[in-house]
DNA sequence: TTTTTTATTTGGACCGGTCCAAATCGTGAG
DNA sequence: CTCACGATTTGGACCGGTCCAAATAAAAAA
């Protein structure tokens, strides 16, 4: 009924059509410096003119290894992450790799399917940001399946594996100390108390710059809700519901911030005159928060690059120590401190 | 020097070790009815004793096709965007495919490229959302290259491919409705104007529910900016300088609407109060921007999952004929309007 | 028990590249 | 004019699945 549709134009055809055998063609197109350039441009011709499409798979599988990096973050809906993301996607596809994304919405099983499948896909390496709760043991694993890996923002246990990050800790403890400069005594912290490294870190970073200070942490002032704007509503309606408010509060990160000032508007209150926030990444949104938000930079964009940048080396060199790389947040004044 | 490394496990060296022929293991692996379930638990064993990973690329490889569909946006920044990337997701997963995620940055050759990579994998579809200025022929290209195609929120030329997106022009049309509704009478639109179909929509929905009141729209009422944050701060500043100010102001969509929002904070007014305002799409930051955003929703994550779906259908019936989702915005009042 | 019919299995020809040892070409040295 | 040696080119064995026609086994019918 059909036609005999016309068979896919492959290296074969293309040697055929050139007068050259196929493994000139498969050099030409790797552009190998091995092959005459004459016949080069020959073949290049050819392949022009019959629409050639390199075949991917058929590479792959007798490379035993494809040009997708795996990416998989927890949650695109964080701009952070997607600024990562970015940054991931811009090294990669330059150095002729493609970013098979997925995000895990920190589902454990999700992060395990994802990561089966892409070994699978025998990706060339991973970029990953574990999600909450995953085993220490997860990045052994990864390296057991001979699977080259960067782990981004969270560790994991022992860091014998490439990662980059920022140092949650002095971070906060700069917003801290900076808001106390301020001539601040009554600082909150809204966040997440414990469950990940970095939770603890950015709470511990708050403790020590109040304790250096001298300044007593009341218990009420230690806001444990999630991570969001959602999150950040509630914490500071909490703070605002005590005898004793507090005349600025720390956030976790800018997505509670922004939910902190959300609220505060709801009270006809001005984060900034009323009472000071500060946030934490300094993602897009920060700067056009109404009010602008005053945050800690963790130049999300910057450490994707770093991550590719390391799989890249990896791969280049399977088998150098890891690499470790830590942003220093910088604190970036706007309007609510 | 090193080991004979041990090779891998195959669906031969299951086949052997479960005494049974490759054949048999292919089918067991697609769980295909027909081998006798003892045989089939036999081969399962001796898969999970092993440790087996299938090749995708082997399979792809013969098949002919990958179980990889390619995503590609503009624009990950816009939170739109991944909204709708994760309702993409969501159901392709649930069908056993995976993403290949790519944006474009509204670059025509970046698109082009990530277009070829996808067909070099062997994509099993497309979900696309066209750059601007994209040639009014590309999806014809894409079809011929005979790659599934779903078109998302930008038509091209002709709906000749099936395609999900909202209806922008009522979506205005309603939203300066509403505001006349309110008693307003002198409404601004911030937005651009012309080069894509949805701009041209969304300006004329405004004008027509302008012209339909019998309001006469001020030339300088109608703000060309770039569609974002800082557009709509730009946009909102040219307006205020105005010695006759509109009360109102209807943006191209929320991240203008979230810069006006910026904007007018830092005049000391208050949207909602001293000047209205509405956005376009609901995107997540509206319900939490300050003051809340009156905006039209338009439901990206549905949006995602409708072009999901209309792929699978696609691909299950290559023939059938074109099918167009549109979506009706709905008004979300909140603080601004 | 023999013959059909139906349920399971199987061998082998692909899919379209990569890789490498071996063959062939071309040119300057002897 | 030959020979050696670097520059090019090439044939064929994989890579690890899919698919299908054909073979076998098992159950049902005669």
């Amino acid at each position: 009924m059909n036609e005999p549709l016309p068979r896919n134009v492959t290296i074969r055809s293309i040697a055929k059509a050139a007068g050259v055998s196929k493994s000139t063609v498969s050099l030409v197109l790797k552009r190998s410096p091995l092959v005459k350039p004459a016949t080069a441009e020959k073949v290049w011709a050819v392949v022009r003119q019959l629409g050639y499409v390199y075949n991917r798979n058929a590479a792959s599988l007798s490379r035993g290894r494809s040009n997708i990096v795996g990416v998989i973050v927890n949650d695109l809906t964080n701009p952070f992450f997607v600024e990562l993301l970015i940054g991931v996607e811009r090294i990669l596809n330059e150095s002729g790799f493609i970013t098979l994304m997925a995000h895990t919405a920190e589902d454990l099983t999700t992060q395990n399917n994802v990561l089966v499948s892409m070994r699978e896909h025998n990706a060339a390496g991973i970029i990953l940001c574990p999600a909450y709760d995953s085993s220490v043991d997860l990045t052994n694993q990864i390296a057991d399946w001979g699977l080259p890996l960067v782990v981004v923002v969270r560790q994991l246990g022992e860091l014998n594996y490439d990662f980059v990050g920022s140092d949650s800790y002095a971070g906060m403890y700069e917003a801290t100390q900076y808001l106390i400069s301020k001539g601040h005594r009554a600082i909150a912290y809204v966040g997440r108390s414990g469950r990940s490294h970095v939770s603890e870190q950015r709470r511990n970073g708050y403790l020590s710059a109040m304790n250096e200070s001298g300044l007593e942490v009341d218990e009420e002032w230690l806001v444990d809700v999630p991570i969001s704007a959602k999150g950040g509503q509630e914490g500071i309606q909490v703070l605002l519901r005590q005898n004793r408010r507090p005349s600025a509060v720390v956030c976790y990160n800018d997505r509670v911030a922004i939910g902190v000032l959300h609220e505060l508007g709801k009270w006809g209150l001005r984060a900034g005159q009323d009472i000071a926030v500060i946030g934490f990444d300094d993602i897009a949104e920060a700067e056009h928060a109404n009010p602008p938000l005053t945050t800690m930079a963790v130049n999300a964009r910057l450490q994707g690059e770093l991550a590719s940048k390391l799989l890249l080396q990896r791969l280049g060199n399977p088998d150098a120590t890891p690499d470790i790389a830590v942003i220093e947040p910088k604190l970036v004044v706007r309007a609510t401190a």
